[in-house]
DNA sequence: CCGAATCCGTGTCGATACTG
DNA sequence: CAGTATCGACACGGATTCGG
């Protein structure tokens, strides 16, 4: 078994082990909303459009596995689920802003391109 | 209606616009290699270790339909391709570099976590 | 919040056109 | 036969939909 750090760097780059983290589909969203603070687990999938339940529960489980989230279970009736995110958790969202301020930048770009890249003139 | 920012903006924010041209399994990889500048087909493949020639081909031409890498074929015998980020792939690279940094500072930390997080006193 | 059926992305293997 | 870039059929794993 591989004890040293040298050992366990079975990674191309730190692109590719941050990528094993945030590998998930929709992972890169669910960094971003908790970002703002803790949000139940309805919340997050409202905040995030498109996911299903099923899924979200699965990639929660992998991000908490990871140390990246945290879940608190208030065991109470009906269910309450917070989930926050952990100090690793936290720095890595920082490192996703840069990824957010050029989408948001070529949101226009993007948007043309996904469409068919039918015209680029949109500016 | 000439196609105002508003209306070209179907992401939830500007990380689920960026996650729509990376959303590919290796695409930021492929993105960090190109970001040192033009590389041929093989070198890339070679250089993304884990991928194979089937995808790679298929994420490479959805990343050219969506403006971030040009691919030049030089139709030669044997053939050559090389491609290159364009500008806006430059500036999407550019947005993964604290992305890398992020995995590169964490990595034992996330290679534990990948391990089954038995112990995380690796240092 | 979990399980079964289904669809999509991805991985594996094989095939193609041409040169040395 | 070996190498380069690309595509096709098939199978697996992840993701979505539906049901509990």
């Amino acid at each position: 078994m591989n004890t040293k750090p040298e050992d366990n760097f079975p990674f191309i780059c730190g692109l590719d082990a941050a990528l094993r983290v945030i590998g998930g589909k929709w992972k890169p969203l669910v960094l971003y909303f908790l970002r703002k603070g803790p949000m139940r687990y309805g919340e997050l999938q409202r905040s995030v459009r498109g996911v299903s339940d099923k899924v979200l529960i699965q990639q929660l489980k992998e991000l908490e596995a990871h140390g990246i989230v945290l879940r608190t279970d208030h065991r109470e009736i009906p269910p309450r689920v917070d989930y926050t995110l952990t100090p690793l958790g936290c720095s890595l969202a920082d490192a996703l802003t840069s990824l957010c301020g050029w989408g948001e930048k070529h949101s226009a770009t993007i948007a043309a391109a996904l469409a068919g890249r039918e015209k680029e003139g949109v500016g």
